[in-house]
DNA sequence: CGGACACTTGAATAGGGTCAAATTCTGTGG
DNA sequence: CCACAGAATTTGACCCTATTCAAGTGTCCG
């Protein structure tokens, strides 16, 4: 694990739950995901906890207006990054450039994430949640109900780490996806596993639509 | 109103509440605030609204990974700001850096706010809204009660928008300010001018110390 | 097979929402 | 300066959703 700057940044790979950086440290080292996942949080004093953004491949992380990092940062599966130095890309146009356009896009999804957050139902937020993982279909340009209408989604997420990005309690978030398997929406084996049966029916739960 | 590209962007004037762009308009323009307030909204299908950011002087706002608008964007007050065609700062590095500069800023208020909008309780939102406005306090590095414990706020939000930008009701927000008010900590005149009586007291309530 | 942990479910509670009414503020015109 | 109308805000009463607390059940390991 050398340290020293390089123009192109160093790639590491991280097992699972494993910790980058603290709230508080030293930001020394931007991060790009190259594959995996990454989720930024914060705590309150008093232990509540919010996940403030879900990193996937491409993803762009560890930046700070301030000299320490304003959240923490630990994987959930096994992943791979770019870690390159602060330093080096302040001083690098290009790199500077790609990390930059990519922050554009995680500022379109932190705003949609507010929505969820300020103004959604548990049910919704729930339902928005799945969404994220069936590629290509709720989003802007949505092609509809052609072709395959189910979906097989990982969480690779526990219950708290879902509760604690959706703004919800544990119970809740188990509340909710009992729900969608009661009205036949969903299917769960092996907790982590969620059959989408029908990706337009959830996605109507979504209140987006 | 000239709209002819320029290097530099092209400075304009807004009124109170003039909308400066919808969501899903062509996002063909960012605009880089000099001064005044500016809000950023979501709404939802059926009518609930989310306000997603809050743009002070300097903040950058327009920006967009699809080739619309993903938000809707109006002035709080008289404001000004730097219009730049879209093109004109993908093309310019020089500009295309300053502005994502700014956008780390607003970052991690936005990761701040997911925490206020998932974590928070009614009475600590206000309370953190409050404090936002207090200058020099609350925040990273905070010199704590030393010299002047009040100030002076002027809101320039209805009820109604700080509600939306809470995740509360016009009705949450008001019963909060009474609450604030009933405790000595806040004396409110001319519904927009909040004296804030004692800073320490109010930080503690906004959950984050 | 058993133990630990994660998840689900149930019952009671509380915080914030909804609906309705009262009050205050703001701007206008006399 | 004062009266008035309309809007914004505040307050009250009630309700509902999500939380809390407390079992239960399931799952994944060794």
């Amino acid at each position: 694990m050398s340290l020293r700057p390089e123009e192109e940044g160093h790639q590491q790979r991280f097992g699972q739950h494993v910790h980058l950086f603290c709230e508080g440290d030293d930001a020394k080292r931007i991060y790009e995901l190259i594959n995996g996942a990454v989720m930024l949080y914060k705590l309150l004093p008093d232990g509540r906890r919010q996940v403030v953004e879900l990193i996937g491949p491409g993803g762009v992380f560890g930046i700070s207006a301030i000299p320490v990092y304003e959240c923490s940062a630990e994987t959930l599966v096994f992943s791979q990054a770019v870690v390159h130095e602060r330093a080096v890309v302040e001083r690098s146009s290009e790199l500077f450039r790609r990390l930059s356009a990519h922050l554009q896009t995680q500022f379109c999804a932190m705003h949609e994430h507010a929505v969820l957050l300020g103004r959604k139902t548990a049910l919704e937020r729930v339902a928005s949640f799945v969404m994220h993982y069936v590629p290509g279909r709720g989003g802007y340009g949505c092609p509809g109900p052609r072709g395959d209408n189910s979906f097989n989604v990982k969480l690779s997420m526990t219950r708290q780490e879902i509760a604690d990005y959706l703004g919800l309690t544990i119970e809740t978030v188990s509340r909710a996806f009992s729900e969608l398997r009661r009205r036949g929406i969903v299917a769960i084996d092996r907790q982590e596993q969620v059959l989408v049966k029908d990706i337009c029916r959830i996605c109507k739960l979504t209140g987006t639509r």
